[in-house]
DNA sequence: AGAATACTTGAATAGTTATTCAAGTATTCA
DNA sequence: TGAATACTTGAATAACTATTCAAGTATTCT
């Protein structure tokens, strides 16, 4: 049984990952369908290591996954809800 | 017309303010009906002045909203949207 | 008017996070 | 095997954020 607080303490983590724009743009990216880390950065514009390091996050907190293939790994959204808050939040701002 | 790169600021703004737990235990309170700013500051179990400055972000970002009633100011929720899908994370990370 | 209550604000500081750079690992290809 | 490609990682640093403290404003009450 999780409590409450810890409850708080998941959205808390889950809401401080989207809360960069870097990251916004990098699940955007994925969510067209999965692509691999220089196909990722050169769409978002930034440094290689750079999104290497947002993809580490995006792993950690269980919101995007990876599939091997080859020297390449392929991302892929990982937690649909997370994505659907996402998206709705970009539309709610839209208003 | 507010351009996609736009949107994509205003929620990572919200997804910010959002990212904190004072923050969130604060629009949860508040939430359960209008209260002035010492009853929050009980209810979260946190200094007077920093709630204080937690509800000048959440003002800012137009979260919240307040009455004024002597020397009250009785804050309720002003994006109901927002705090959808705060609960939403919450219900998410329950899982 | 003066004291008390309710709240805000600004400055200081400690802690956190983003970005870059340089070095590392893993896989493929010649 | 050695070079090249794809990606990760760690350290350094610069920028940002949360919290506290002290001082400020506004309103009420006597």
């Amino acid at each position: 049984m999780i409590t409450m607080k810890e409850q708080v303490k998941v959205a808390e983590e889950t809401f401080k990952v989207l809360g960069n724009r870097s990251r916004i743009t990098i699940l955007l990216e994925i969510a067209e369908g999965e692509k691999c880390v220089h196909e990722i950065a050169d769409a978002v514009d930034q440094s290689f290591s750079n999104v290497s390091h947002h993809l580490k996050t995006l792993r950690d907190t269980r919101l995007v996954d990876y599939r091997k293939e080859g020297r390449h790994k392929y991302y892929r959204i990982l937690d649909d809800h997370v994505l659907k808050i996402l998206r709705k939040c970009i539309d709610h701002a839209g208003e």
